[in-house]
Order: structure tokens, then C-alpha cells, then sequence
DNA sequence: GCGCGAAATGAAATCGGTTTCAATCGTCTT
DNA sequence: AAGACGATTGAAACCGATTTCATTTCGCGC
């Protein structure tokens, strides 16, 4: 006997012969046309159930010029170049994978590692897929913006500027900037430090929502920001020994871009035989599912992935059924987890 | 003026219109066909790229029954349901990324939610995709011996049985087991526990591995292995305060499934006040980023993630390319980094 | 100058569906 | 009983590429 994969596929015709109907006819039943008789389409479905018929669905796609798939933009190479993996990036692709799949769209994942848009504009015109979910906006926003404005269906996990024309789906950076700054007063903590690349614009939202929030109250002395120039955890740590090395005064707060990087903050406090929380207070980013089995637990922003995963396809589609194109910025929620 | 995507699409027609030839002439430049003279296909390449043309890919893939498309199964759902993302399957996942990239494929992630290989088998059916890239073999090698027993073209990451008939990428997991033995041995521990659900394959052979060389040696006391029903941060922490409790004599070794269930059970120790690594020694697996920054660092076995998705895609290619499929075990390397 | 083979090209068929449009049939109106 | 109409159905065109096969063109030997 023939393996499945080498028995000659079935085609459409092949069920209309065996059903004794025409081709068209198939077609209408598999789709749930009303133009086909009732009883016609039982037949056809029962016909093409027994016989494991599947429609070809390239030649779908090549005819209804719509391929019900969405590509999904990760900026893997970046981040494996860099020996990063921030857990909370995966995190987002499993609610973005969840949600499509509820839309019943396939997922089509690419890394492009160019910054033009031209790899991603040759995904829509090969009709590989219908439109983008970008998973993080990097430095990107030019180019973001250029393809949006190009009328590429696109939605945007980050943080919009005030003149994005793309539309943007993430939490309120600003808020969470305040989320932590509260925390700290409730501490009463007078020294605080941000670390992160403020030049990402969802970490300067949070760097300036901190700032605001701070700056307004008189016990605190000094709100400062140490700037990163990478993601990697090595980055991070080097960053946090040698920040303890030059600094005068030290922090008794801090506040970072992500959870992972809280983690080697905190591994250099520990390593410097700096006591966390007592002596610096930290707040991370993300509640990464690990954050909370660190020593000692990391408070930390909660940002809901699965929530995101949905807003970006929902809206996704919304703007494929023909909804104008906006520069919407949609807000998923937040909140501070403290164990 | 209109925005690109409003613009009818360029077809190879047009291009053949525009260049003086015919379509065949067109398709054979942009193919690097021998069959087209060289100062025509200069020409014809020019006249596409001025206007931006690419080839649809739907009428490619139709056309040449071959769609340069790996299906890619992760088990997300089970993840998400579960309250687990392991970064060690993102990374795999990157590394797949990559590897297909490098091949020229594109890539289909698809997360079924059933165990029944209809799903899959449609995915093939319908010419979504040319092969799939399994990830995490999980409970369903029954499934996944049918699915290559039809033909279907598979590669797998996990662990092969003597008996599986499709093909299994992974590193030699009996030898990972052995590398923790050895790490105890060397330091002289006595009484072993395993951490893990050994009803997954590639957590068996670890186990086995470990048991096989300990019990060797005479200065072992026991060794011993927990049984755990699920992947979760929360189980293993649990799991690891209960046994605390019930347990008569400490074990002063612990080699766990993974490093995610490692920090839960160093939590557990630290919130029971055990100090890791003097009274209980403890490895983990996959050495994922967060490991060397936790508290303590987690002495872990790396899987080089890199290799194993260009290995599984090598393979799958060839697969593709006609190397009658078997049940071949390519094995990535291991090592145990301790810091 | 003629015939022949190689090189280059194009007309038409093809991949497997969907859609347009015309045809058929029974029913209903007047 | 003729005409109109709605419900079904099928023939043929179409989506946009590739491949088969026939044709044209050109160089070359004799």
C-alpha cells in the first residue's frame, strides 16, 4: 500500500466526479454557500469527509487574493546575536499565536534582519500574507512609519510617538513609570535610578513617567538614569559594576527596563554584598514567570501578554476588513506585582 | 496618488508587456534559467526591479506543488494553560528560525491543540506547508509514529525510542545524565535526587543516566526521583516544599528536568533555609540566560540550540529532497557549564 | 545556396481552486 | 396557457505563475 503522501493528492474535481456533481458545486457546498440545495451539499460533505479531502489552499489563495495569514515580525536575530532572550518577547508570540489562531489565521514568522522595509514590503506583494504584527518597534519607527504610510496593514506592539502613523498596541509605559515610582514612595526611597536605553521609546515613557512622578515630591533627592546600550544580561551586569564602582552616593531604589535585567542588577548587588531590598529596592519589568523565584522575588510590572496577543489581532483584522488604517494607540492593562 | 497596496499588483504579464517579451521569457529570467539569453535576462531582471515586481507566491506554490514552507509545532497551548514558558523552547525555536531562514524557508508556527494527528495531516493536505519541525515530542509519540509511518515528512526534537520510525534530533540525554552524576561524584555526594516527569522520554533518559553511573559507584547512598505531573514554576515549588517535609534524610544533590524547575526548588530550599550549594548541590538543564544570574548561579547542561535547529532543518530539507525518510537520531552536543 | 542542429523564444496547457454567467427546472401569477 | 421568477446547477473564464512543446532564428559545414 502507498503511503498517504504518495497517493496522488485528491482535487475538487475528484469529489465532484465521485459525488456526480460539477465543480462548482463543490465548492459552494465546502463553503457553506446558500446557493447549494441542502441535500446536494450533505452529500458532497459526506463525500469529501470519506474520501479525506482537503482544498488546496494555494490555489485558494492565489484566486480570493487573500491568504488568511499574518506575518509575524520577531526580531530574533537581534536578539541571538546579542545572547538575548527575553522570556516576556515569547511570552507575546504565544498570545499572538493564540489569538490568530481564534481568528483562524495562520502565523507566518519572520526574523527579517534589515531595518528597510523592503523585506517586509516583498511579503505583501508575494501575497505571503495579508498584513503584520510587529513585535516590537526597536528603532524601527522610520521605517514604521514609511510602511504604514505605504498603506501596508500593519499593528505595532510598543509605544507610539505623538506623530506615529501606525497604529500601536502596548501598555501605558508612562504609567508604569508612575506604578513604580509610587512604590517607592511608599518606601520612602530618596535615591532613585533608572536603567535602560531611553533611546527605545517604550523604556523612555517609563524613565519619564518615573521621573514626573518623583520629582514632584520633596523627599526624594535625586531621580538619575543610567543608560544601557544593549539587551544582553552581561551588558547589564558589567553596567551594574561599574555603576557601583564610580558612583558617590548610592541608590536605594532602582527601576529597570525588564525583568531579566533586574535579575543581573540584583546578581551584581548580591555579588558587591549589597542587600536587596533592604539597602537598594528594585523594580523590574515584565512579571516574567521566573521574576518571582529569583532571590529575592522581583517586584515587578505586570504587562498581560495574553490581553496584547488579542488586541493586535483583533485590531489586525479589523483594519484588513477594511476598517481606515490609523495611528490608534490602544492600551492593554498593567499592573504592579509585589509577592 | 495612491498608496502602494491600493495599486494593482504588478503580474509577470505585465513585466513581460513592459519588456517586450513573453511571459515564459519573463519567468525564466527571474528563475536564473539557462534556457533565457543573458542580455534578455538583464534586461527583463531591470524592467521587474524598476517596478518593484515579486513573483506571488500563491501561484508559485500552486504551480510548482512546493511551497518552500516549514510547519513548525510548538506546544503552546499546553504552556499557556499550564502557566509555563520555558525560555529553552524559545531559544529552540530561534534557533529553528534561523536555520530555516538560512535555507530559504519560510515558516508556519503552528500550535494544534489536539494530540490527534488529523490537524497536522491537513496542514499537508492542503499545501500549507512541505514538512514539519516538531518541537517537544511531549506525550504524543504514538501520534507522531503514525504521522511518519503515513509518509508524512517530520523531523522531532526530543528523544528516539529503539523503536520510533521518525526521525528524532536531540542531544544524548542518558549522557546529560551522567554529566550531573559526574558533577556529584566529584563532589562527593551521597544520597541523589531526581527531579522530573519521567513519563517524558528525554527526561527518562536523564534519569537514567544518572541512576545507572551513581549506582556504579560505592560511596553513593541512594538515589532516588521525584516524580513531577506537570511543567509549572508552582508544581516544582510545591513539589519541593512537600517533599521537604515528608522526607527522612535530605538528599544533598539535586539534578532537575530543567532550569526553570531548578529555581523553584532552590527557592523552596532558600525559603526553607537550606543553603544551596553546601548542604544541597544542585543541577539543572539547558542552561537558559537567566541561570548564570540567579542565586546561586545554577550549575546547569547546555543544549546548544543553535545546532539543534540547523540540524533539524538540514535534515528535514534533505528529507524533503528525497533521502527516504528513517528514524535516524542526530545527536547535538552537550556540555555542563558550572560557574 | 542549402540543410542541419543549437539557442532562444512564445503559444498554449497546467496547477486547483472560485466566480461569472447562462441554462434548466418547477412554481406561481394572471 | 404564457410569462415571470426563484432556486439549483454547470460551462467556461479566471487567479498568476511554470512547463511543455512547437517555432523561429542563427551559425556553420559542405
Amino acid at each position: 500500500m502507498l503511503a498517504d503522501s504518495e497517493k496522488p493528492a485528491m482535487t475538487m474535481a475528484d469529489i465532484a466526479r465521485l459525488a456526480n456533481v460539477s465543480k462548482p458545486t463543490v465548492s459552494r457546498a465546502l463553503s457553506n454557500s446558500p446557493l447549494v440545495n441542502e441535500a446536494t451539499r450533505s452529500h458532497v460533505l459526506a463525500v469529501a469527509r470519506r474520501h479525506g479531502y482537503t482544498v488546496n489552499r494555494n490555489a485558494q489563495k492565489l484566486r480570493h487574493k487573500r491568504t488568511n495569514t499574518i506575518a509575524v515580525s520577531m526580531d530574533f536575530d537581534s536578539h541571538r546575536q546579542r545572547h538575548i532572550s527575553d522570556p516576556f518577547m515569547y511570552d507575546l508570540l504565544a498570545g499572538v499565536s493564540e489569538a490568530l489562531g481564534d481568528h483562524n489565521q495562520d502565523l507566518l514568522l519572520c526574523a527579517p534582519n534589515h531595518n528597510d522595509s523592503i523585506a517586509f514590503q516583498q511579503i505583501l506583494k508575494a501575497r505571503s500574507a495579508d498584513g503584520f504584527i510587529i513585535l516590537g518597534q526597536g528603532h524601527r519607527e522610520d521605517m514604521l512609519n514609511a510602511f504604514a504610510q505605504s498603506g501596508a496593514p500593519i499593528v505595532v506592539w510598543g509605544a507610539a510617538a505623538e506623530d506615529s502613523n501606525y497604529c500601536v498596541v502596548g501598555s501605558d509605559n508612562y504609567l508604569g513609570g508612575q506604578l513604580a515610582a509610587q512604590y517607592f514612595l511608599d518606601r520612602e526611597r530618596r535615591r532613585v535610578l533608572f536603567v535602560g536605553d531611553t533611546s527605545f521609546r517604550e523604556f523612555r515613557q517609563r524613565w519619564e513617567g518615573l521621573r514626573d512622578m518623583l520629582s514632584e515630591s520633596p523627599q526624594v533627592e535625586s531621580v538619575d538614569q543610567l543608560q544601557l546600550n544593549d539587551l544582553r544580561y552581561e551588558s547589564a551586569y558589567d553596567a551594574a559594576i561599574r555603576f557601583l564602582d564610580v558612583v558617590d552616593e548610592r541608590p536605594d531604589a532602582v527601576f529597570l527596563y525588564s525583568d531579566t535585567a533586574a535579575m543581573a542588577f540584583i546578581a551584581a548587588f548580591r555579588d558587591s554584598g549589597i542587600d536587596v531590598p533592604r539597602e537598594i529596592s528594585v523594580v523590574g519589568y515584565n512579571d516574567i514567570p521566573s521574576a518571582q523565584y529569583f532571590s529575592p522575588p522581583i517586584t515587578t510590572i505586570r504587562q498581560d501578554t495574553h490581553q496584547a496577543g488579542e488586541r493586535l489581532a483583533a485590531k489586525l483584522m479589523r483594519i484588513l476588513d477594511g476598517e481606515t488604517p490609523n495611528s490608534a494607540r490602544i492600551r492593554t492593562e498593567l499592573i504592579l506585582r509585589d509577592t
